[in-house]
DNA sequence: TAGTGGTCTAGACCACACG
DNA sequence: GTGTGGTCTAGACCACTAC
């Protein structure tokens, strides 16, 4: 291995130790999987104290290249990614999970009814802000590891009918199966970083970037129908692991809007 | 101020700290843009060590609450947010960036002839994979803030003739203010945590979550042509800093497939 | 010049995994 | 018990900002 990991300018050296671990990683040398030498090792062979090793060990996890295992070492990130269409948005993510070669499963942490807050009130088209609603958090597995954690809004009489069925599978399908069609939807997405709580539901490190899928699913209506007869069925969010995850589309576009350009310099 | 923040169970003292100055923020006792006491100020309201303030501080900026300026403190971050519509995802980034009330502006990083890697050549549908493409590599800014790298690849021909104008504006508006005039696009989302160079590019913190936006843009062809007839006319992605972009998508579904349900136990 | 965050050290104790 | 990563301390020097 390289004698100190002496910093070429003015890059810090638990820069320039990471730097060279990542190297190493991308290039093969240390495969998905292995695990790197220990932290009292690693200051050794760079020469410099276990606490600049730890920043530098930080840095890689940040960038997701690899995970620490308290008692027993510090291994290198194995890869995986699952995509979800977003050309049609009410996505089965059981099927998709099924399709890419998981076992898929929900462990349903909360479900309880509660006063619906602005937002909730405003997406599933309630009258009253305070209405209630039933709300549910629940963790989505692929085989074993958690790699989202869903926030759903139910109205009433959907959630007290259905309140078993909904707590042991995914949202979409248990709907569809009882009746419920959706065939409209609005999202949107977003990234954010993992905060606490969320780190330790996913186990993910802090700060890890999850996907926010926003959606707001509508029974009724239809692309003909009027606007006004659909129904909003259920709303919420779905923040998923990116190191896990990812969204894709194909969209045609008919006649692009020129006019826009018009008006810029 | 509380006195030490002495952990509750066996929640770590940086962890501890760091929710505790997370909730002060959220509950707007600090408000976006004040500085938060010195790091040695911290050390003694809370009665630990500079180095478990830090640690706790480093908490705050993962999750993107605060930022550090060197010499001059520690400063709660204000919120922006940027959205782009994916409905249309051949994004007028300038148009966008304008209608939200920013200045948008582009700085030219890189733009040389290259042989096309693999993936490039695939997706511009070029025979060879070492045929010449033109690479450019440029900073997004809203106002003077970065806020998106953005990676493009186009045809030798088209790369050649527009050299002057693509390295002065935004993308897709040069095409197709230059007769280039793109009606299909497919593209995909991620997310990614920002390296140590990006997060240079991007003035943000090391593993900052990045949006992956990518892209194939075709001309030609069009709803009803075959889909022969339509050409890539450039491909890359853009990585835009999640604390300030979000993507929207509003999507109606004809008739959800249902067959998918049945193979589900 | 004083104050701030950034880097780095040397050492301690703890919790956990594994043999 | 041994080795591992996780936490925490006390202190040093540096680079940068502001006055």
């Amino acid at each position: 291995m390289a004698p100190s990991g002496q910093a070429t300018e003015r890059q810090p050296l638990h820069v320039a130790i990471s730097e060279q671990l990542k190297a190493r990683i991308e290039t093969g040398a240390y495969i998905p999987g292995e695990r790197l030498p220990s932290e009292f090792d690693l200051g050794e062979l760079f020469g410099v104290s276990r606490t600049t090793i730890r920043k530098a060990i930080g840095n890689l996890i940040q960038q997701g290249l690899v995970t620490t295992q308290r008692g027993r070492g510090i291994f290198v990130t194995e890869p995986h990614k699952i995509s979800f269409s977003m050309a049609n948005p009410l996505i089965y993510f059981d099927a998709v999970l099924k399709q890419q070669g998981y076992v898929g499963r929900v462990q349903s942490l909360r479900f309880q009814l509660i006063s619906a807050p602005g937002e909730v009130a405003r997406k599933l088209e309630l009258g009253a802000t305070s209405a209630p609603v039933y709300w549910q958090e629940k963790i989505i597995y692929a085989d074993d590891t958690p790699i989202a954690l869903d926030i759903a809004y139910y109205p009433e009489a959907t959630g007290a009918a259905l309140k078993e069925p909904l707590q042991q599978g995914f949202t979409y399908s248990t709907l569809v199966r009882h009746g419920i069609h959706l065939n409209a939807a609005r999202v949107s997405l977003e990234s954010t970083p993992a905060t606490y709580e969320l780190s330790e539901y996913l186990a993910v490190p802090l700060g890890m970037p999850l996907l926010v899928f926003n959606y707001v699913a509508y029974q009724g209506g239809g692309r003909g129908a009027p606007a006004k007869n659909r129904q909003p069925a259920v709303c919420g969010k779905t923040l998923s692991r990116s190191d896990w995850t990812c969204y894709t589309a194909e969209i045609e576009v008919d006649a692009p809007d020129l006019s826009i350009l018009a008006e810029l310099p």
